[in-house]
DNA sequence: CGTCTAAATAGAAATTATTTTCATTTATTC
DNA sequence: GAATAAATGAAAATAATTTCTATTTAGACG
């Protein structure tokens, strides 16, 4: 199994141990972080550690798929580790912000419908779903 | 047919000048606008227009459904003017900026396929289709 | 048509997320 | 163990958006 490093070489990333931390924080949240909150945890493991490195790293990892972002209706954005290298998207508890893969994509009926009606090429597209997760929800219903 | 005045009324919006130009701007706009955008045609009518006050009626605007908005991959907001109350999608075109409504919306079978694998309740979406509409591929293809 | 009141506004300042700059450090290559 | 390109820290810059507050104005009412 490809430990970080391995993941790190592949993207032609060097292996530093900022950038192992910042990937480890996220594989171990379970839920999706903001740039601010991982640069709070890495402040813990660091002496110096400079939020534009947080970003910078940030946004490497998700140019190389290792990571994923959630845009919020607010545009704020958040990152998680997501291993599924397909593509797909994501149900995301507004709740308790934890990320669940969606394998279903209805990308490829919107592509040959935007050909059809408007003879148009799409180029890219932004999909996110939130929600309650069934853990928030049953603590709020009491069925518990 | 309502005019913008009517459509103020029925959100419980004063009827202002400033408000009745915002909308008017926007609907003869044709293409998806930047607040910062909007603000800079206002100043060309307006002595003194603030752009707080941009902002505040797009978002009071589009609040009532009047107007819509795009969100670009760089988390940038634009608003146009949409009639269609129905709910739906929009194809916007990042060369020339022209918005098309998709009437065609996938969100029936994602709440039901979340509702499903994952019994979680979904509340709200982002969707948003970028590419290249015919009128530009046209340019660059020659075809003309 | 004047008066009243809540809504709307201007202008300035504050906020906040994000990015840039650049000198210094460090991981990798040989 | 050098050499070199990539990575980083710290500070500053940027830019979108919001807040604050005193003033103005639209619409209701008489």
């Amino acid at each position: 199994m490809k430990d970080h490093s391995d993941i790190l070489k592949e993207l032609e990333l060097k292996t530093t141990p900022k950038r192992l931390a910042i990937l480890d924080i996220l594989r171990n949240a379970s839920i999706y972080l903001s740039p601010d909150e991982v640069w709070t945890t890495m402040k813990e493991r660091f002496r110096a550690i400079g939020l534009p490195t947080v970003y910078r790293n940030l946004e490497e990892l998700a140019a190389g798929g290792v990571i994923s972002k959630v845009i919020h209706p607010d545009r704020k954005l958040y990152y998680f580790f997501c291993g599924n290298r397909e593509h797909h998207h994501h149900f995301v508890c507004t709740s308790c912000r934890k990320v669940d893969d969606l394998n279903f994509c209805a990308f490829g009926e919107i592509e040959k419908e935007v050909s059809r009606t408007l003879n148009a090429t799409v180029s890219s597209h932004i999909m996110q779903v939130f929600g309650i997760c069934s853990d928030c929800s049953a603590d709020k219903g009491g069925r518990q």
